[in-house]
DNA sequence: CGCCGATTTGACTCAGATCAAGGTTTGTGG
DNA sequence: CCACAAACCTTGATCTGAGTCAAATCGGCG
């Protein structure tokens, strides 16, 4: 099976040093010295298969998470029962920091298609983080931008209208799709549209909905989850970037 | 004036060792040795009146905060001007951690009441963090409840009814009371009630009516700003703590 | 006392939810 | 390779929670 054994080439690979991620993960601004030392404690489990738990709510937090490839999402639940997804998680990206707050995670990690992450263990960690000052700078900037991501949500979910969530989620999913030197205005989504639909406080009706219209007017085009962005200006003018 | 002297007071006041808020701030699960370090490296800088701001978006970070006395709400701006507040943060809390993103703010911080704040300076929190084992385990902790606090106020903000939002809102406030040895039951709330909507994500009037609905109801007593809970339970079953 | 901002209350409206139904894609076992 | 079930997605019709608009009323302060 051709799947599987892509799978086991992605877990066998590249140390942090060779990995073409390096500056959007941990090492960024790490010299090469740092790097091994880096390396020598980051774990590579192996792959998750789309829907994979990697940690539920509850478990004992016991490292930090870098995607490798495919896509993670998290979400917390609350006690009544319903999600918040909190985040899609590219290759490259950090997440699981929740549970440096009480020892345990408060929300779930689950793959939405075959991934793979790095784990960086939290009982390494500290050591590290003495003996590596790029490292310990480097966990600041990461739980800042974490923040600054859990805002920007914030502002969506509390202030946007429907057709702002989701031009504003299509900017973040094309930037980041640049950042890994991928096309910025064609790319596929992971996730089904009820994830995005969770995601930004809509329902999936409106998501639908929101596509069509969005597909009428030129600015997209859909066709189911492959989108091209034709009008990328018109986008940033919805979430307030232009004038 | 009386004001100002008591101002006064609260700033020339105790060293970490001595302030009664130790447990929930900076210094928590820190032996005698590594307060009196952390001591001599936290500023207490003049001061805030109602409405001031500590800092803007935008502002080099250059320190984080804690709550000494007051109350201190932080708040997101989007490009096209509106804004979300993302917290009111009470004596003993944290906050300021957006600011280790980039080096920069990305949100505001304002005084909503005569407050006071400490600050530990960034330029020495790396080489404190190296020597005090225990800050550093600190700083993680601290990270990861802020993290932790965001989750909770998105999936407020994603799913749940306005009703919901506003038991959850009285509740949270009756618990960081009770921490604060204060009353569970019966305090002021320091926000206007466009605050409250605000970071709740609903019209003022939703919240005016909704303070009206809850005391029709008996569960709580609303005097302008004097908020008495008389059945906590009852809020509780709102927000789906108990059944 | 008089003013201005904060809060409340009522009447009306609407963005987006819900309900319902049909179409399409994906995966699986025979 | 096909058949069929299960997800997933779209579209239309209707409903409603909460927003908006407007108008008192309250409350604190100079």
């Amino acid at each position: 099976m051709s799947t599987l054994k892509r799978i086991d080439i992605d877990h066998l690979k590249v140390s942090c040093k060779q990995c073409n991620l390096r500056e959007l993960c941990f090492p960024h601004g790490m010299n090469d010295d740092e790097l091994v030392n880096l390396d020598a404690v980051v774990d590579r489990p192996k792959p998750l298969r789309k829907n994979d738990y990697l940690y539920h709510d509850g478990d004992k937090a016991v490292a930090m998470y870098a995607v490798r490839s495919g896509c993670i999402k998290t979400m917390t639940e609350s006690p009544n029962g319903d999600e918040q997804i909190v985040g899609f998680h590219m290759p490259g990206e950090l997440f699981g920091l929740d549970g440096f707050g009480e020892g345990e995670h408060t929300c779930n990690a689950v793959a939405l298609e075959s991934s793979s992450v790095c784990e960086l263990p939290l009982d390494k960690l500290e050591s590290l983080c003495r003996e590596l000052p790029g490292l310990q700078r480097q966990m600041r900037r990461i739980m800042g931008k974490e923040v600054i991501a859990d805002h920007k949500l914030l502002l969506l979910l509390g202030k946007m209208t429907a057709e702002e969530r989701l031009a504003s989620f299509l900017l973040s999913m094309s930037k980041r799709m640049q950042e890994r030197h991928w096309s910025a205005h064609e790319f596929n989504l992971t996730m089904p549209r009820q994830d995005i639909a969770n995601y930004l406080g809509v329902a999936v009706e409106t998501v639908s909905r929101l596509f069509a219209a969005f597909q009428n007017e030129k600015i997209i085009e859909v066709e189911s989850r492959h989108i091209t962005i034709l009008d990328m200006d018109r986008l940033k003018r919805m979430v307030g970037e232009l004038d």
